[in-house]
RNA sequence: CCGGCGGUGGCGGAGUGGCCAAUCGCACUUGACUGUAAAUCAAGCGGGCAUGUCCCUGCGCAGGUUCGAAUCCUGCCCGCCGGA
């Protein structure tokens, strides 16, 4: 792998760059399409490539699930497996251990929304009510207990339990230990362990020009104290995975430290001494999209200017300008994919929920604006129609349309750096 | 015309004396979703407002029995099936 810094903004920490890899090269900032199960969901590779998608993450511990590394090492690796004759990356199954763990547990994501949203949603209360028999103590303090729920408003959108995690916590279906993850399949309940060294060989099978080093992506609720005890083993395991790591890719190592600045910063410098080919960002940013460009910013300052930087799992249409102009070359996001099956059209007025019955009146395309296939075939109206009539096209056409929507918008920032403009 | 079965919320369909404004599914409405357990999940869904352990109306229509009826009885209307 190789990477070329073509030109740098004079008005932010924006770049522009080529990134070569042996199948080929990509121009950053770049968009990069999740593709879990070695595919787009709904789409082809040749639909992907259509709607201008210059490179894909699929993820390890997925693959490692089904159909295995060794089914997809037979097939000539994942680039032959899934027809897809561009780059690839693959993300190392870190996220995994927030995703079915805490993340799982306390229903959120790796943002919350705003402050008051430390207090659960009475869903969420719920459902831990219904755990609440197995739930770790010290995960969620204090747990709420009958009685508190019952005196709570029926339809209020919050509540007052306040949830954190601190040192000691686990989450209720997997196992975090110094040496890695045991995780229970949510295919058949098994057993399955992921540590650096896991990673890295189902990683090498896998085949991906670039492959991510093991970590755990901490959750946002997670104290400060557990956060660095967290940080401790990321760094830990990033050296491992650099031990492990196959000859042929390059590895990315991965910045964590939460919300908090001095874990941000002390990660950054880490990971940036070690010799990796990269660098991912990763966890939690906080509470609000300022702060994220601020955290964001802590780490990319300590970084090297001449390697990559890929921004972990953010890329809402909104945040993509800023994350680019804070020195972010790659960055991978489910918006576009998942928004699309669920109905909506990311536009240049806004996102359309395409399941609400008014559009089967509306004749016009997505975006009148948008130059893809789909906007220049298919009305608002069918889309909707497809929709309601629960016809697997709708999804298709949506995500073809996403996908093209943002990789368009990324490129016309290229663009912009490349004029001086940003 | 006779006999049998049946008519429940926008639709399908439970319930067969009190725990019923009525299980459930669909449709519909609203909300959520950022390294995808996610073509998913949550809430609402007769009317009213003072949004409540609130008030109206209500299970084809009209009566009746009963402390109490969607549930039992009588008559009528409608549908399906069978027989003339």
């Amino acid at each position: 792998m190789d990477f070329k810094i073509l030109k740098k903004s004079k008005k932010n920490k924006a770049r522009l760059g080529i990134l070569k890899t042996s199948h080929g090269e990509i121009e950053t900032p770049s968009f990069v399409p999740v593709a879990t199960q070695a595919t787009i969901k709904t789409l082809t590779s040749e639909e992907a490539k259509a709607a201008k998608c210059q490179i894909l993450i699929c993820n390890t511990y997925h693959l490692h699930l089904k159909p295995g590394e060794k089914i997809v090492k037979a097939n000539g690796g994942l680039h032959k497996f899934m027809n897809w004759r561009a780059p690839l990356m693959t993300d190392s199954g870190g996220f995994q251990v927030f995703s079915l763990g805490f993340g799982r547990d306390f229903g959120v994501g790796k943002i919350l929304k705003s402050a008051t949203n430390m207090f659960l949603t009475e869903p969420v209360v719920r459902s831990l009510q219904r755990r609440a028999a197995t739930l770790p103590l010290s995960a969620a303090t204090p747990i709420p207990s009958e009685t508190k729920l019952a005196a709570l408003p029926r339809h209020s959108a919050r509540n007052t339990f306040v949830a954190s995690i601190s040192v000691g916590s686990q989450p209720q279906n997997i196992k975090i230990t110094d040496e890695g993850v045991w995780f229970r399949s949510p295919i058949d309940g098994r057993k399955i362990f992921i540590g650096p060294k896991e990673s890295m060989k189902i990683q090498e099978s896998l085949g991906a020009d670039i492959i991510f080093a093991f970590d755990e992506c901490t959750p946002p609720l997670a104290d400060y104290e557990y956060t660095k005890k967290s940080l401790e083993k990321t760094h830990k395991w990033a050296l491992q995975s650099l031990k492990f790591k196959g000859k042929k890719q390059a590895l990315f190592g991965i910045v964590q430290g939460g919300k908090f600045k001095d874990l941000r910063i002390k990660s950054a410098e880490f990971i940036a001494s070690q010799s990796f080919d990269g660098f991912g960002i990763g966890g939690e940013f906080g509470d609000s999209k300022n702060d994220m460009v601020k955290m964001i910013n802590w780490v990319n300052e300590k970084l090297p200017e001449n390697k990559p930087r890929h921004l972990l799992g953010i890329g809402y249409l909104e945040d993509i300008p800023k994350i680019i102009k804070s020195g972010i070359d790659t960055f991978d996001c489910i918006a576009p994919t998942h928004y699309a099956r669920r109905g909506f059209a990311f536009t240049s007025f806004g996102k359309l929920d395409l399941g609400k019955s008014i559009f089967l009146k509306d004749r016009k395309p997505l975006d009148k604006k948008c130059d893809c296939e789909v906007c220049q075939n298919y009305t608002r109206s069918y889309i909707c129609h497809l929709l309601k009539a629960k016809e697997i096209t709708a999804l298709r056409l949506l995500t073809s349309h996403n996908l093209y929507f943002f990789n368009s918008f990324v490129e016309k920032i290229r663009d912009e750096i490349k004029k001086g403009k940003i």
